[in-house]
DNA sequence: CTCAAAAGTAAACAGAGATAACATCACCAG
DNA sequence: CTGGTGATGTTATCTCTGTTTACTTTTGAG
């Protein structure tokens, strides 16, 4: 299904040829998103285009897809997915820290994979975020929060269990850190000025900061 | 140029009908940019409907401007303009605060001018930041950034100068504090659940945690 | 081998931005 | 008062977009 050449069928040599430039007959939606996901600009881009550009008809695509908001739906999950890949790669969720030292570099890796994901795919980034959120909102609902919600409160229980934040953390406490790393991965896509420094010290910067605001009561 | 009434010319009583009643000669360009800036999704608005909206065919609005962009470039100004003046609003900043109160005070209130005008006019807020801020940075280069790029360091310096916070404001300061009270309006323009609170204890919690934050060297 | 479903094409529609040619009205020069 | 000029509107048209409909081709299972 998902791969032409899976298929145990004898093909003619039309046929092969055709599975072989990716059309007419083959994996045609995948092909969909793929081409999508490369877009520097997903938001607006043209399912003409798309389709066209893939050696087919703007018609096929709706073979595939409701809409080209369905489209740009799927396109916003894969997005999903590799944030939470992203998260995934900064620490391991099911380890607790061993020291104060660990949780902090674990709260400050989470942050860095949050500004990299926005500063490598800012047309995701922006997809899932951008336009009020749309995306975002329709897709938090359905998808398995298992894995995206839970790394942010897992890194604020660490830096609590080890030390280094007196109080246990709130979900206040998880909202403001999600603004601080939210809004400079906002500004830092939008190219302020001010956000263009390297990402790393951005990410070390704006992470130091906010544990700093979580040791003091007010 | 920009505002038809500071014409010298005189007006004969039939013209000035006419400008009432905003078609066929009179204010069409000021009629077209209040028709946007009352649109719920300002960015996603059709030139077309705006037009017919107004009683007048598509094309005249191109003699009033260059383009769909063009429009949405002075909306955005105006966007821009509005939310200087709620910063303005927010305290006086050729005064100077007299103790700590009135400095953190005059911090939170710029926060909560911030948070707002996203609050109050969503679809402006999303003209300005959203769409990878294009036109925000298309305007801040020619505004006059005298205004609303000086309060946020003079609210800082405040702070500073009341013995709030130990050290003088840098740069960094300043961006951080951006970025936490811009994700924080990000996510409520986003309606994501956990920053639908009360928008002042939104606000207070933000600018307090900053301050807080601000307090205390690495 | 057959046949139904899956997946493509072709053609058309409405609505978008944009342009060009034409029309009209205000207003100033004489 | 009058004539013409420029600002401003209209009409018609172009291309591009998303989307639908009807038709055709290809695939794969019974």
């Amino acid at each position: 299904m998902l791969d032409a050449s899976s298929s145990p069928k004898v093909r003619t040599a039309q046929a092969v040829e055709q599975a072989a430039r990716g059309f007419h007959h083959g994996n045609l939606r995948q092909a969909l998103l793929d081409a999508a996901l490369e877009a520097p600009d997903i938001e607006g881009l043209s399912l003409r285009q798309l389709a066209t550009g893939l050696g087919v008809t703007p018609a096929a695509a709706y073979r595939h897809f409701a809409s080209r908001e369905d489209l740009l739906l799927e396109v916003a999950r894969t997005g999903f997915t590799r944030l939470e890949s992203r998260f995934a790669g900064a620490f391991d969720i099911s380890r607790p820290p061993v020291d104060a030292s660990e949780a902090q570099t674990r709260f400050q890796r989470l942050a860095c994979a949050y500004l990299q994901f926005a500063d490598d795919e800012p047309a995701l980034w922006r997809l899932i975020f951008g336009a009020q959120g749309a995306a975002y909102r329709a897709l938090s609902a359905v998808l398995n929060r298992r894995n995206s919600y839970d790394y942010l409160p897992a890194a604020l229980l660490g830096l609590h269990r080890t030390g280094v934040v007196p109080n246990p953390p709130t979900e206040r406490d998880a909202l403001f850190a999600w603004s601080a790393v939210h809004g400079a991965a906002s500004l830092r896509v939008g190219r302020v000025p001010g956000a263009l420094m390297p990402l790393d010290d951005l990410a070390s910067e704006v992470a130091t900061r906010i544990v700093q605001s979580l040791r003091s009561p007010p």
